[in-house]
DNA sequence: AAGTAAGTTCAAAGGGTTCTGAAAGTTCAC
DNA sequence: GTGAACTTTCAGAACCCTTTGAACTTACTT
């Protein structure tokens, strides 16, 4: 395979996960594009490699900003703005972790902790406020489990948490 | 918060992470239904409760099927179908995480290998196969990480597993 | 075998998210 | 202070996924 036909379809694969993952085709496909590039990427390139309008690219450049997967720069002597990816793997699975966890997790613990405080002593009550308990318990130790795992080192995840469920 | 109102704001709290998730609201509509429900429903039921067509019901029912989170099952006597969620929570995660394995994880593995593959000796090229066989990794290690959690007994993940990540 | 009560399918309609592009805003150099 | 370069915003357009509903199939009953 070639060089730049392997770039386009990195991209490509970027922005269906992103899809199946509920995250904007174009806001993964921007981050596919900064991960494979060695120097930061003006909007305009942006634009030009992934055929979208200026704003688009800026908006998606903005959540990914947000996401903390990307940082601004500046080049000397240029008045634009670039940007550019953080590429350590490990960062960057840790902070999409972090954010999704905060995003996603943490609301839900909310919520369903609160309708396992239904009133009523019916059977069919009873029953819903044992699965609120059950799924709150879940979404709990989920939470606890993820924040031990980016509390980690890279290092000790691979050398001693894996070897350790290798031999489960 | 009375029982009838915790019912639907679950139903719509659980399409809601559907849906941040890539799962489609309906699906996961259908499956919060089940999951609160004490008795298998026929698919009218499910019909009346969310207000959906017959289509999109039954549509969403296979997909639930498939998925390995609901189970059809008979009533003596009645000829019409009826489902039933699986409602131990710990075996219902367990199954959506091998099914997203499946389905996602390991194709995304694939190609990513492939891609790490692309010719050329560039200092560009490098640097894209470089960060392809980093993500490969990731993926692998993620891999490995979720079929040992998906062997392992509930119990020991609560009592072991946990214990020793809180000490961490 | 005809009638009835489900269950399934799929083309077209609908709805929600994403994208565009032009206008407005900002920043910097001179 | 003015103009040029760049960034941000957002209303409407475009697009894609989801849903509908009616026709079709299947399976049981009499």
């Amino acid at each position: 395979m070639k060089n730049e036909e392997a770039r386009q379809e990195f991209i490509q694969l970027w922005g269906t996960i992103g899809t199946n993952w509920g995250i904007n085709r174009t806001m993964a496909q921007v981050h596919a594009l900064l991960l494979i590039s060695k120097d930061p990427l003006g909007a305009d390139d942006v634009m030009e490699s992934l055929n979208a309008s200026r704003g688009n690219v800026n908006m998606n450049l903005r959540a990914l900003i947000d996401w903390g997967l990307v940082r601004k720069t500046h080049k000397s002597g240029e008045r634009r703005e670039f940007f550019i990816a953080e590429k350590d793997v490990w960062k960057m699975a840790r902070q999409i972790i972090k954010e999704r966890k905060k995003r996603e997790l943490e609301p839900v613990r909310n919520s369903l902790h609160e309708l396992s405080a239904v009133e009523g002593d019916c059977e069919e009550t009873e029953a819903f406020r044992h699965m609120m308990a059950d799924l709150s318990k879940l979404t709990s130790e989920t939470d606890t489990a993820l924040e031990a795992l980016m509390n980690a080192e890279r290092n000790w995840v691979t050398t001693t948490f894996l070897k350790f469920f290798a031999n489960k």
